[in-house]
DNA sequence: CACATGACTGGAT
DNA sequence: AATCCAGCCATGT
């Protein structure tokens, strides 16, 4: 991958995750090297909607839905997740560990 | 150019 | 166990 930035590697994992699966932005930007940079992923995903991107998949690693607001502002990210398998409630993660997807550790 | 904010995290209190 | 603080990098005012 010559053309691998930070933003489209960040694609490139988000995009990889497993249905019904999550991971976290610490476990993106570890997958990175940038692992104290996690602020910058869930910058990188602020332009994920133009790259088509399951952004609803990531959450931070409390397993809360921190960015659902960036959905439309509505449940939508937590439908979504829902939708897949994934138990939501009040915006959070049941089981996060259970569904969480490691990059580093998958790939 | 400097300050403030933000889809975060980890450690300290 | 819960809350606070400091670090990181990019974008906006």
């Amino acid at each position: 991958m010559a053309e691998t930035s930070f933003f489209e590697k960040v694609y490139n994992v988000t995009k990889q995750i497993p249905y019904g699966r999550v991971t976290s932005y610490g476990a993106i930007a570890k997958y990175l090297g940038a692992a104290k940079s996690a602020r910058m992923v869930g910058w990188a995903l602020n332009s994920s909607v133009k790259h088509e991107v399951p952004a609803h998949r990531v959450v931070n690693r409390n397993g809360l839905l921190t960015g659902k607001h960036h959905f439309g502002g509505t449940n939508l990210m937590q439908q979504l997740l829902e939708s897949e398998g994934v138990e939501v409630v009040n915006s959070k993660v049941q089981d996060f560990k259970k569904y969480f997807w490691d990059p580093v550790k998958e790939l």
